[in-house]
DNA sequence: TAGACGTGGTA
DNA sequence: TTACCAAGTCT
């Protein structure tokens, strides 16, 4: 089985920024595991094609993980703005910071030293250990889960079938290539053992997945239900003053958006009840309706109305800071925001001419 | 332990 | 269009 699937990742493995191809990992090339950690971190819940630019500009801006532990956190923080779930990012500084100052510069080796840093967990710890050190720790993520149950059609849901799965995990991973036994795994199940049509025809391990047997792949992971999503409200106050800048503030640092940048907001409650008028704006104005936005975030939809003002106010409120429209590029504003803002101000993110 | 926590792509 | 999903972690 190991055998069949590594022969399998040999010949079609996927080409990534910060993967070390299984050809040079054979003469001896380790991969980065400073590449390797960012690029897990990434990936958390996340699509390969959405890191790639974010690994990019990361490596760009912070070579090291010295230079990622020695950077300000709002540079940090407006790097990854987009990319969506932001206590990575505040946890991704707090690990470069601990790997700088508690362990010389240099990653943890082993899977248990890796597990106890910020932001890594049982998936990064076992991947990061795997990939970059060549430990032969079980790996699992969905993916993985994804091959698993059908490999064994495992009718029990997730995630109450997690210990099973991953002892079967264990089970199969070799002391031999560990690393791309892992990555073999979640390249299968990204490109053929995929959640709707998996392409069994093609798949290394098809004589002797239960779920094919049975004719219903699809059938496997079995999921517990998900509840509804609720709906919140709110509304939201650009402000222009005359020398062209926004008004713009920080969130606190925990909780949803968390350290993000936003625009001035009312609370975003449950029901359109009076407490999203312009009388909770930021000062007085002329504010004028822009209508409204929508934004689907993992456990809630919110509904927002957008309002804009011209004012003749320069100075520095308190609390936030006026910034120029040709600088928000460089801000640490999630896409919720610049929703908000593009709905108030159209070219809002538009290159500007200099 | 179950809920909080973003976003964009796909069918 | 709605629904699901993508290399999870933290509390």
């Amino acid at each position: 089985m190991n055998r069949n699937l590594l022969a399998w990742y040999d010949r079609h493995h996927r080409e990534l920024p910060w993967r070390v191809s299984p050809g040079a990992s054979a003469r001896g090339l380790r991969p980065d595991p400073y590449h390797i950690w960012l690029s897990e971190v990434m990936l958390q819940q996340t699509t390969v094609q959405a890191v790639k630019p974010y690994f990019d500009k990361f490596l760009g801006l912070w070579p090291t993980v010295a230079d990622l532990a020695a950077a300000p956190t709002e540079d940090v923080m407006a790097a990854w703005a987009g990319l969506g779930y932001y206590a990575r990012a505040r946890n991704l500084k707090k690990c470069a910071e601990a790997v700088a100052t508690d362990h010389g510069g240099v990653f943890p080796d082993t899977e248990a030293g890796l597990r106890s840093l910020p932001g890594i967990g049982d998936y990064t710890s076992a991947a990061v250990a795997a990939i970059a050190f060549n430990r032969p720790s079980a790996v699992m993520d969905g993916n993985v889960e994804r091959v698993i149950s059908r490999l064994y059609a495992i009718d029990a849901p997730l995630p109450g079938s997690k210990p099973e799965m991953k002892r079967h995990v264990a089970e199969l991973t070799p002391q031999d290539r560990p690393g791309d036994f892992a990555q073999a795994m979640m390249d299968l199940g990204a490109t053929i053992c995929t959640p709707k049509r998996p392409a069994c025809a093609l798949c290394p391990l098809n004589d002797r997945c239960l779920a094919l047997a049975e004719h219903d792949p699809e059938r496997f992971p079995v999921k517990a239900a998900k509840k509804e999503k609720p709906v919140r409200f709110g509304a939201a106050f650009v402000a222009v003053n005359p020398e062209g800048a926004i008004l713009l503030r920080r969130r606190v640092e925990s909780g949803l958006l968390g350290g993000m940048t936003e625009v001035p907001t009312t609370a975003w409650t449950a029901r359109l009840d009076g407490g999203q008028t312009i009388e909770h704006a930021p000062f007085p104005a002329r504010w004028e309706s822009c209508g409204t936005i929508v934004h689907v975030f993992t456990h809630f939809e919110l509904r927002l109305s957008v309002f804009r003002a011209v004012t003749a106010e320069v100075g520095l409120p308190d609390p936030g800071w006026w910034e120029p429209v040709t600088n928000l590029h460089a801000q640490a504003l999630p896409t919720v925001m610049k929703k908000v803002i593009t709905q108030a101000i159209p070219r809002a993110f538009e290159p500007h001419p200099s």
